[in-house]
DNA sequence: ATAGCCTTGAGT
DNA sequence: ACTCAAGGCTAT
């Protein structure tokens, strides 16, 4: 459990996670996804995909597919008009302020971050309340950001940041883009207009027919997004003989990126440790022995729950930012919540781990592996029996060759779950969830054709996933009552709502 | 085609 | 004069 402190979002190309050369067509990248941006503008150049339009994209696989590459870029935020149709050189363009507006943010959040880091240290070992307001309903209420590289290195709330960075020359970066799906027949960028009036695309360019609402001239990205009808569930041939539901395509968008939430929660992580760390320190003599009986256990369980913990935020953050959910009103955002946030914890690890696909080990949201025996000499019996079951259910998943897209939508099908009472608008949620199933069946049928009860082997992994989940519940309350989980923990809120709602 | 390094030139 | 994000060049 060694974290170290600088491992900079800020150094980190969001598309690939390279070592950033500074500003490219609207934020921070790396020299090769500059260059790669440029050719394929310039060059008008078209790719497609071999796989299912989900590759993951990073420094070593980047090469691999220029289709998710590409798309990449787009989503996190890189700029077509900030390529010059005259090709001319040098100079400046409109995006100028809006870079240096970005500068002075990073460093007001850095000095910001510092000074936590050091009243941290000053603060007296016992006397601790460092973190900011980690309640739920402050994590619903805040604006979710989209689509932007998340440069989050701790527990600072991001939103306010992330809103006011590009508050008044790109709207598009902070405003949630309408649900669109890519239309992989057409291109999803438009041709270059071969004129060379301008250094840069004319804001107009987009033409308005596409995008009726928020579109000041340069909140709209030289990218056409097509508005579709968002619930329809009609195929869409996204590679040759593959369909995929828009439904299910958009999910897939909406997923955040794992390097992303990893760098993040590995911060948190290391702050935290280093926090630890000058206490115990700090600590005198007989505080430090009593500690000295069981040190390991302690911070091991602890970093656990700080992780869980943390994992729980971006799932707020996700579902915050997802189709669907985020035109609820925010108390039945709370509900649905309040019902699910431990089965969705569960799927997330259960997912990492089919993605890990080794048996003997596990991935921990941080990307550090751990061996499972030893995981399973460290735990008690409780938690041991939880962690084999946990892997008795990665198995089957694994057994089934669980998608990406399949995933996704297991967690629109959990989130969404119709037997939750007392919503104000319980016919949409159940309506979200008859168009989610419908959806998933929709895509098992064409992407397995050769399996025709696919769809409902996936589902009868809810129960099970939802038992476990429960379980876990229980015995994170009851290590809570005896006073083992740290405090301050969106963990026990969720606890306690659900405790007391039902 | 990729990506590291080079040249350019408006804004400061 | 300096900065630094554009485009250009080129070995791999």
């Amino acid at each position: 459990m060694d974290y170290s402190y600088d491992a900079d979002l800020e150094e980190m190309c969001p598309v690939c996670g390279d070592k950033v050369s500074g500003y490219h067509y609207g934020l921070l990248t790396c020299e090769s996804c500059k260059g790669f941006f440029k050719r394929t503008v310039q060059n008008n150049k078209r790719y497609t995909c071999a796989e299912s339009q989900d590759c993951k994209i990073d420094k070593t696989q980047r090469k691999r597919c220029p289709f998710c590459r590409f798309q990449k870029c787009l989503n996190v935020g890189m700029r077509l008009e900030a390529v010059r149709a005259d090709r001319m050189r040098g100079g400046r363009n409109k995006f100028g302020p809006m870079y240096k507006r970005d500068r002075a943010l990073k460093q007001q959040k850095k000095a910001l971050i510092r000074a936590s880091g050091l009243k941290m240290e000053a603060t007296p070992p016992l006397l601790t309340s460092p973190q900011p307001d980690y309640t739920f309903s402050t994590a619903l209420s805040v604006p979710a950001p989209k689509n932007t590289h998340p440069n989050i290195v701790t527990s600072v709330a991001p939103t306010d940041y992330e809103r006011s960075l590009y508050a008044s020359s790109s709207l598009s970066l902070s405003v949630p883009i309408p649900a669109h799906t890519p239309l992989p027949a057409q291109y999803p960028y438009p041709n270059l207009p071969s004129r060379a009036i301008k250094s840069e695309y004319p804001d107009h360019y987009t033409s308005s027919e596409h995008y009726t609402s928020a579109s000041s001239p340069e909140s709209v990205p030289g990218y056409t997004y097509i508005e579709q009808t968002r619930v329809s569930s009609s195929p869409q041939v996204v590679a040759p003989g593959l369909t995929v539901p828009p439904l299910v395509l958009e999910f897939v968008r909406c997923e955040q990126d794992e390097l992303q939430v990893q760098s993040k929660i590995s911060a948190h992580l290391a702050h935290l440790q280093q926090e630890q760390n000058s206490r115990s320190t700090a600590a005198n003599q007989e505080q430090s022995s009593r500690l000295a009986a069981k040190p390991e256990r302690l911070s091991t369980f602890g970093l656990m729950c700080h992780m869980a913990d943390q994992t729980l935020f971006s799932i707020v953050e996700w579902a915050r930012s997802c189709i669907f959910f985020k035109e609820l009103k925010v108390g039945d955002q709370m509900k649905l919540l309040h019902n699910c946030w431990s089965e969705l914890l569960v799927l997330d690890y259960v997912a990492r781990q089919l993605h890990h696909g080794k048996e003997d080990s596990v991935l921990l949201i941080t990307g550090q592996e751990v061996e499972l025996a030893s995981l399973l000499a460290q735990a008690g019996v409780t938690l041991s029996g939880m962690i084999q079951r946990g892997q008795e259910l990665v198995q089957r998943l694994q057994e089934l060759q669980l998608d990406r897209r399949e995933t996704a939508c297991l967690k629109y099908l959990i989130l969404f779950n119709p037997d939750v009472k007392l919503l104000e608008n319980q016919p949409y949620v159940e309506s979200v969830y008859e168009q989610v199933n419908a959806a998933l069946l929709e895509y098992t049928l064409c992407a397995y054709p050769q399996f025709p009860d696919r769809f409902s082997q996936i589902l009868l992994r809810l129960p099970e996933l939802r038992a476990l989940s429960s379980q876990a519940e229980d015995y994170l309350c009851y290590k809570h009552l005896s006073g083992e989980v740290p405090c301050n923990n969106l963990l026990i809120e969720m606890l306690h709502a659900k405790r007391t709602c039902i």
